[in-house]
DNA sequence: TTTTAATCGTGATTTATATAACGTTATAAA
DNA sequence: TTTATAACGTTATATAAATCACGATTAAAA
């Protein structure tokens, strides 16, 4: 019975991953699980046993090798075969998406952006050509894009999205602060920047006035 | 002893608080948690027990009243006090937080706005003034602003919060993909928009080839 | 009124996740 | 070579979180 990957690892992984680019880069060679703790904050056996699940094996008292760990979490998250994506609502948060140029290295591609406002339809941001929200279907159909980003407004996230399932989409990655109903069978994962500002604001203010 | 409030917990509150509004807006006026949870996808015991940290209590049969409820949450989570933020660096993140108008429902207030680019700066965003970041410290310890918003590149992120830190800050909300090195006593809440990603692009992976 | 049933609050149970502990192993110093 | 030890992999333990389960309660129907 295979085990299912628990999120909380998937959630760690690139944050590894990050550091270990940046201690490659400064010429290391190989780093200790107590000295990837020591910089992410994870707890060392935690490390360990997540990098035991990519297959890696380390060498005791020298650690890992980065450059195969690298490679090794790379793996595991399936960063290596790049999906296509596209993405639905060119305001502030879209655009942002839209400049940032390495999410092919994280396993994905926006190849097409979409918008119901005719001041950024036929633009083209960082390459990549926004068209109107009428063609979204028809091109996600045709083209058989499995992911859809969702960078529209609250109120217009839950009729992107059944848009986007009609049409056949297998993965959604929604920014909008909805609870989005839909079928079973599709992956959403919510990213909602205003969460975190909750926790914030809690933690401040039992500090401040205990 | 006084119990620490599960970071979970605080996450799912205003996803509560979310549905409650809509809720209030159609005109109803009490909610049951098995309503709750078809709406949110949260387990109603759950709910119920998140609601019981708030204090209010419900009643059988009907449910709990959404007006009480609203703001029970907003007590808990201390959103009715409003603190003052900043934000440092002006791109898309750092624009799209700024044309972001519903904060002091959240309970934090952006006053100011920083950056480095001479293109940026003198601008007004929703209201919100940029000034050159040479100004930041400065006005942090002037104002006692509790809390500051990184929105600025991964390689620039630690020393932003260096400075932060040096001038007193209290809490940061980092949207830089790092992990900041901070003092114990610094509130931290990372927004990390790409972790989701991969999250999504493994699922989406094991589904298509399992 | 009395009865019914939906929903409540919470203690018990299960599941998941993180931490600690420790025997094993391979490098590097003696 | 031999020895010492840092870091490994993994099992055991502890903590935390989610779910279940159920008696208590109260609004509404009979």
């Amino acid at each position: 019975m295979k085990r299912e990957i628990p999120v909380a690892v998937i959630r760690r992984m690139p944050k590894y991953h990050r550091e270990l680019l940046i201690l490659d880069q400064a010429g290391e060679d190989f780093v200790s699980t107590p000295k990837l703790a020591a910089a992410t904050g994870v707890h060392d056996s935690q490390i360990r046993k997540d990098i035991g699940l990519t297959g890696l094996r380390g060498i005791p008292k020298k650690g890992h090798k980065i450059k195969d760990l690298i490679s090794a979490i790379e793996t595991f998250l399936n960063w290596n075969d790049v999906s296509s994506a596209f993405l639905i609502g060119v305001g502030n948060i879209g655009k942002a998406l839209l400049n940032y140029t390495n999410y092919e290295q994280y396993g994905l591609k926006i190849i097409a952006a979409f918008d119901t406002n005719p001041e950024v339809v036929g633009q083209k941001i960082n390459d990549i050509q926004v068209f109107p929200v009428e063609k979204l279907e028809n091109l996600v159909q045709r083209l058989k894009v499995p992911v859809g980003v969702i960078t529209v407004p609250a109120d217009a996230a839950q009729e992107t999205a059944d848009m986007l399932v009609k049409s056949g989409i297998k993965g959604i990655w929604n920014f909008a602060p909805v609870t989005l109903d839909l079928p079973e069978h599709i992956i959403l994962e919510n990213v909602n920047l205003y969460h975190g500002l909750g926790v914030l604001s809690k933690r401040l203010k039992e500090k401040l006035n205990p």
